[in-house]
DNA sequence: CTGAAAGCGCTTACAG
DNA sequence: CTGAAAGCGCTTACAG
């Protein structure tokens, strides 16, 4: 049972067994050919002196390390740590164990320091919630390691990405304000150069179109560009009346930033969000928000990376973004104007 | 710049240089003994081929594999994610990566095959939020590696554990919804076997007993182990009208499952969470809760792990109970009555 | 069906 | 200050 400080390996086995090292590694990886008898021997041997095999040596000899490394910015906001949670769930039944990267929510990218870190690891894949910086692509195309972008559109790259409909999703946000009677709007991004936040505002954009409204280029705003604040100067000072965020926390904090000045959530103008990370939390529905499947969205994230690493064509796996649709969640804060 | 998928070694950057693999590795390792000639020769054939060391196979070699685990039930709960946000982030400027395991929820305990998991990986520390099942303590304790209990006590267990003073946040609320009028009080812990969850338990069963008041023992539940509806059911026939939770998740589980009765929180009955998860998601200050400073509880984990990693005393890091302090955040679920 | 040898990519002694 | 050899704990060919 108890064996002290000292590691059991291998030999051990097989010295405690009579057997050799490679017999006893060919039945623990249940290779072909051995006997039940020698199988028992084995088992009982590892039992008994409480064995735990060092993946990182078989993987340095195999070249499989069973580990897939996770990129992402940040653990704080709800839709990457559920994310994360889910599909290093689904991996850990498959056998692989979860590494995590963070780029300190510096940049939206993934860049060449970053890149470096993951690879000396040696992941058998790499599943990314960040888009690779220009100057990493042709490198990590060259590596051959799966690489997948999750919740981005890897088109651009030529890399294998997983993603729903954003423009759809803020076509929903738009239709949405404007069926409510909202007339005067604005958009609150994240980063101006990311592709998903500009998709989500050109879907609002059309949907305020469509209706003969517009979305004026001064009520566009990037939030890790500017400082709420003078964002808020802004929306109050133009008498906007109805905001869609890019993601619902960058709402909660516009409604902070919005109510400190003395406006209320709901009455003096009505707000719409993205993830509906208050079903993650259990919490009552205020938000109005877009509902993204969050649990088939990581699952489906999670599917073409083991597709990838099985060596299957990527058609094998369905797209998610054809698959499903995004839905609007409707809370307190968009009531009827 | 481009090297097709052909990988880089050791022996490819000693090729280049006309050195041997021994001095490159002294070189890159910072290792005493050799000129600055040699370096800049190193360095410039480690950037022309693109050479990115391999951590595993130093690991194997050194035993150090510059690797922390961290082990938790689950990523959903913010609490998790944000502390593990944190440290992460610290055992990365220290040039430690992150591997991540969870036990899926099935228990709030470490169990064997989830810590012959982690030893798989041979990291050099483990950090977990979860507590060790009765019979893994032993076998823990005998591989030697740092093993830092997160937010529990460590003592039980003759381990090293960094907590928060858990029967002082369940005093303050306690004696927040006395102060407020609540009499008719109870309890709803996540399990009945945890630790944290009963001091929680016993600090506010304490105030409401200074208070003259008693805690009922049929008014104490453990959510992990009946269903909401049926815990409603009792809370309604007994009329009770003040809560206190163990988390800020639970208290959003009750407040959904009573509203859905017709009860409004707030004006009905009161409600008290913990951990503050509003903070953490910038959200606006709804459910009052208690707030443990998570930046600081978290670093405070992070710097013991990295002391035990550094062969210092224990002693050396102050203890997080001792210097911090919880405080009660007011919201608007527990007004004057 | 089993074993002896070689090797994965490093680092650690040990020589010079 | 630099190098040749051995070895970390496995798995992969290759023999028998």
């Amino acid at each position: 049972m108890s064996q002290g400080k000292k590691k059991i390996t291998l030999k051990d086995i097989a010295a405690y067994t009579g057997l050799s090292v490679n017999t006893v590694s060919r039945v623990l990886n249940k290779k072909p050919y051995y006997t039940k008898e020698v199988e028992e021997k084995v088992t009982e041997a590892c039992r008994a002196l409480g064995y735990i095999a060092d993946r990182n040596a078989s993987g340095l000899r195999s070249g499989s390390t069973r580990t897939i490394a996770i990129v992402f910015d940040d653990l704080v906001n709800p839709f990457y740590s559920y994310t994360t949670d889910i599909i290093s769930r689904i991996f850990e039944e498959h056998g692989y164990n979860t590494i995590i990267f963070s780029n300190n929510a510096r940049s939206p990218y993934l860049d060449y320091d970053l890149i470096r870190n993951v690879l000396s690891r040696k992941p058998d894949g790499i599943l990314s919630f960040l888009e690779p910086a220009e100057d990493t692509v042709a490198f990590i195309r060259d590596t051959g390691i799966p690489f997948v972008i999750f919740g981005r559109d890897g088109a651009p790259y030529s890399m294998r990405g997983v993603d729903a409909d954003e423009e759809f999703g803020g076509k929903l946000a738009g239709q949405h304000l404007v069926s409510r009677g909202y007339k005067n709007l604005a958009y609150i991004g994240s980063w101006h150069d990311v592709k998903v936040c500009l998709d989500r505002q050109r879907g609002f954009a059309d949907a305020l179109e469509s209706a003969g409204l517009t979305l004026d280029p001064s009520h566009i705003f990037y939030i890790r560009e500017a400082l709420p604040d003078e964002i808020v100067d802004k929306l109050i000072a133009d008498g906007v009346d109805g905001l869609f965020c890019y993601n619902d926390i960058i709402a909660f904090v516009m409604i902070e930033a919005i109510e400190r000045r003395g406006l209320v959530t709901g009455r003096d103008y009505g707000i719409v969000g993205y993830d509906n990370i208050q079903q993650m939390l259990r919490m009552p529905r205020f938000l109005t928000t877009i509902d993204v499947n969050v649990y088939e969205f990581a699952r489906a994230g999670a599917e073409v990376m083991l597709a990838l690493l099985a060596g299957e064509e990527k058609a094998a796996v369905p797209s998610f973004r054809e698959t499903h649709v995004s839905v609007l969640i409707e809370g307190r804060s968009t009531p009827q104007r």
